[in-house]
RNA sequence: GGGCGAGUACCCAAGUGGACAAAGGGGGCAGACUGUAAAUCUGCUGGCGUACGCCUUCACAGGUUCGAAUCCUGUCUCGCCCA
């Protein structure tokens, strides 16, 4: 399928420039697009998923994607959308920052093959540019009348108490100059970016356009391609949650709680989220919701994306793995798995060591063990959770008249080892004696 | 630099000498219902203590008072208006 009509269908398309020679241009050949990726952080979220996933839709369409890191632009900070001054990053910083996010394309994008993606950084030409030739050779081409017309500006020039550093002024240029680079460089002729990069988009064709006006070349010469700001049905941020944001990576959101969030997606957003960030096809999507809409409570479209999206970043044994660590802990009898499952599942939540010769005693009551588990902060909270009747041992509800005498003992061991502890619906704790 | 106004708990917001750990709403947590939902209903929501209670909070620092979120002084921060 054609890249444009992917993403429209998929509800992906914000914006093209071009219009009718963008549609010519894709259908012609295989191209070359970038997307920008900013190296402030060393991992990361979902949110910063949709972008990659972009990249991974031109591929498929046969087209070839670039993974600009910006390990130059990085240096400088991007005020779009920020209302502060961005603190500058030091350079080994951002080469570590880089390092990190490479594991996450890795697991969308293909770098082998025919059109295997490939990674750049801008600190590789910015770095190398003099201060006087950026001047002369781009700087020329802006103006600063319009400039300042860009919202990302204006919204800090109307600000006076935040204001605009020359430095952050000048972000527009180098980006714009990435597009150049890479235009002139590696025959990149799109740009794919969020909707609200449009106006760097932009700066960077017309910057293209001057830089060939002198050419006989009829070639085309650059457009941008945006996808709308995602957010979930109550308006909110998607991938961030009380706890914090969703993490791609194990070593910051497990895969057990990374399947989790998306199978807790609200049924209004399910479908949605599967056009939106799995690659299942169109006819696979709406078989999806149609058997969500005749049964709801199987919950047909979460289960789909979650499986989707973990297979995608932890892999196929993941999915299984939490799947099973799911059913035993929502529905299942925790007491039936064996050992090896019960170790399996269990790796998933959290833990604490206790020592196994004080089963029995007043330092096994509940209300003494709780607040020594994150299920409770305090002896009080204990004692109130215990009263509602919200606390379970091995996944059996213990009776709000009985639960501030219950003690544990050794007869709650589960393989001799282990006693699971729950507050409320989902909040489990393993307790290893030994 | 001048004038005016504001700063209350996770957030919004009432309170303007004692009855204030501080109304109300939101959010969060828990219970019922359910689908590990949504909607709805109930309880909790500064900390600690099984009650009576104790401790720390109403921007910050001092002061007046038997007693201060509330009055006074100074400081800081934010908003609006004038220069």
């Amino acid at each position: 399928m054609q890249f444009l009509e992917e993403l429209t269908w998929r509800g992906l398309l914000h914006q093209t420039t071009g219009g009718e020679e963008l549609q010519e241009h894709l259908a012609s050949g295989s191209r070359i697009a970038y997307c920008g990726f900013d190296p402030t952080k060393d991992a990361l979220t979902i949110g910063n998923y949709m972008p990659i996933k972009m990249l991974r839709h031109w591929q498929l369409a046969g087209h070839k994607p670039i993974v600009l890191m910006g390990g130059g632009t990085g240096l400088i900070g991007d005020p779009s959308g920020k209302d502060a001054e961005r603190q500058l990053l030091s350079k080994e910083h951002v080469a570590k920052n880089i390092e990190g996010q490479l594991r996450c394309f890795s697991k969308v994008l293909d770098f082998e093959g025919e059109n295997a993606a490939v990674i750049v950084n801008n600190a590789d030409w910015l770095c190398e540019l003099g201060f006087l030739d950026m001047l002369r050779d781009v700087g020329k081409y802006f103006s600063v009348n319009t400039m300042i017309q860009k919202d990302s500006v204006k919204d800090r020039l109307n600000n006076r108490e935040q204001g605009i550093s020359y430095t952050e002024f000048s972000y527009m240029i180098l980006q714009a100059y990435d597009f150049l680079h890479l235009r002139r460089e590696m025959d990149c002729t799109i740009q794919i970016a969020g909707s609200d990069q449009y106006g760097n988009i932009v700066a960077g064709i017309d910057l293209i356009r001057r830089d060939m006006s002198g050419t006989e070349d009829d070639a085309f010469r650059g457009a941008g391609i945006t996808n709308p700001l995602v957010t979930a049905s109550d308006g909110s941020k998607i991938g961030k949650t009380e706890k914090g944001a969703i993490w791609l990576t194990e070593d910051r959101t497990s895969p057990y709680a990374f399947h989790q969030y998306w199978l807790n997606i609200p049924d209004e957003d399910a479908g949605k989220f599967l056009r939106w960030f799995t690659f299942l096809d169109q006819k696979t999507i709406e078989s999806i919701e149609q058997q969500h809409s005749e049964a709801p409570h199987q919950r047909a479209a979460q289960k789909a994306l979650a499986d989707a999206m973990t297979e995608t970043f932890h892999g196929p044994d993941n999915v299984v793995r939490c799947n099973e660590a799911a059913k035993a802990l929502f529905g299942g009898d925790v007491t039936s798995l064996d050992e090896t499952m019960l170790g399996e599942v269990f790796a998933e939540v959290p833990a604490g060591e206790f020592a196994k010769s004080s089963l029995g005693t007043d330092a096994t009551a509940l209300v003494e063990l709780l607040p020594q588990t994150e299920l409770c902060s305090s002896k009080r909270e204990a004692r109130e959770f215990l009263k509602n009747g919200s606390v379970a041992v091995n996944g059996e509800k213990i009776n709000a008249d009985v639960a501030l005498d219950r003690m544990l003992t050794s007869e709650d061991l589960l393989h001799g080892s282990t006693i699971l502890l729950r507050r409320g619906k989902k909040a489990w704790f393993a307790t290893r004696w030994s």
